[in-house]
DNA sequence: GTTGAGCGTT
């Protein structure tokens, strides 16, 4: 992320210079103040920096821009691992991340976990595995409260 | 090895 920034900012100062080399040339017959030159260059380095970014650098960003919502399980068996309750939940949808809470001196699993799945898959596995019995326990399938940034809650259903 | 409402770690 920093060093994107940090390429972004590395393209608009050589695009700049560019721009100064560029728009000097063409304007060497006005005899044009270099200042004003080098604020043009700025200028045209910056708007080219951003089509690039906007071209080139969005595209792998597009195959990141699945929405996916991070779902709370409770009531979980302790025998339970991550293994089993990721795969009850792949059979709803794709699933991204399961993580199961246990206890950081004893290492015991606390009973609950969140699963990351997509939204649509992520709705449909809270209606269908939300009070289902699994490992002769009831399951607790909620939606998750993001504990930092994540997408906006958009329904307030 | 135990227990049973809850919302958290790189």
């Amino acid at each position: 992320m920093n060093s994107s920034g940090r390429k972004t900012l590395v393209t608009i100062f050589i695009l700049a210079i560019l721009g100064y080399a560029i728009v000097t040339f063409l304007f060497a017959n006005n005899q044009i103040d270099s200042a004003i030159l080098f604020a043009l260059g700025i200028v045209v380095g910056g708007l080219v920096a951003l089509t690039i970014n906007k071209t080139t650098i969005a595209q792998p960003d597009n195959s990141n821009t699945i929405p996916t919502k991070t779902l709370y399980v409770g009531n979980l068996p302790y025998r339970a691992n991550e293994q089993a309750v990721r795969e009850l939940f792949e059979e709803k949808g794709q699933v991204f991340s399961v993580r199961l809470l246990k206890d950081k001196n004893t290492g015991k699993r606390r009973g609950f976990g969140f699963v990351e799945m997509s939204e649509s898959d992520a709705n449909k596995a809270i209606k269908e595995l939300n009070e289902m019995e699994f490992q002769q326990r009831t399951l607790k399938v909620r939606e998750a409260k993001q504990k930092q940034e994540e997408s906006e809650p958009n329904s307030l259903a």
